[in-house]
DNA sequence: GCGACAG
DNA sequence: ATCTTGTCGC
């Protein structure tokens, strides 16, 4: 798949705020344009000491929650994770996975926040511009937000606020399990980012296109290191 | 100054 | 994120 060049990504983390800042108004909150077929899911899996990191796509096919495509690279990341700048360390190293991917998925799901950020331009907010397709932010912890009175049941929702305004909502996929948060990316609404996740629960916290990209770049992580003998050495 | 802080 | 076994609860 292709995707925009819109900025330098070895930037200081000042000139990432700044980014940001000048990306933000091009995010579009609108109903979800043609009918969903192909989801994809995206995740990262990171050596322990280094910044090697591998990053891949699974392509689920919201009929069957089988997977149809998949893509997986390896390479150094070569910014730091620092809150709220999440994305400047992620993306790049997901758009060389997103490059490989064969399979053209209607909307995508990543694994942090879209606008429900400080800045309201998560991960998913800023890929979606670089990419151009739809983009949910489904996120396994909170980084901005209050939320009230969520129950235990799958399937309940309630918004997610931050300074005023409603930034998403925090939906249970399991019962009695903790909750997940959507936040809309880009080019979707919450509604259909709602609808989209729904479609894809397959019994676990974890909603199936994060899920199973994890699986994907664990496996890949774990093989990679199977290879390679305590020295460093490529075994045969 | 204190507390919070996506993966 | 990653390091890790068993264990408590549905």
């Amino acid at each position: 798949m292709e995707y925009k060049e819109l900025h330098r990504w070895d930037v200081s983390p000042k000139e990432a705020v700044e980014i940001q800042k000048s990306l933000r108004d091009q995010v579009k909150i609108q109903k979800l344009s043609s009918t969903v077929r192909y989801i994809a899911g995206a995740d990262m899996s990171f050596e322990r000491f280094s910044n090697i990191v591998y990053a891949g796509f699974v392509v689920i096919d919201i009929k069957t929650l089988e997977i149809v495509a998949s893509s997986t690279i390896v390479t150094e990341a070569k910014f730091p994770y620092i809150s709220g700048l999440f994305s400047f360390r992620e993306v790049p190293p997901l758009l060389e996975a997103w490059k490989k991917l064969e399979v053209e998925p209607d909307v995508v799901v990543l694994d942090g926040q879209g606008i429900a950020h400080p800045r309201r331009f998560g991960l998913a907010s800023h890929i979606g511009l670089l990419i151009e397709k739809p983009t949910i932010g489904c996120a396994k912890t909170l980084l901005v937000g209050k939320f009230h009175d969520l129950p235990i049941y799958t399937d309940s929702t309630v918004p997610l606020m931050d300074r005023g305004e409603q930034v998403g909502l925090a939906l249970r996929t399991k019962n009695k399990v903790k909750p997940v948060y959507i936040s809309v990316g880009h080019l979707i609404d919450l509604d259909d980012a709602l609808k989209v996740i729904k479609s894809t629960i397959g019994g676990y916290r974890i909603p199936m296109p994060t899920r199973e990209a994890h699986l994907l770049v664990n496996k890949a992580r774990v093989e990679a290191g199977a290879l390679i003998d305590t020295k460093g050495d490529y075994k045969e």
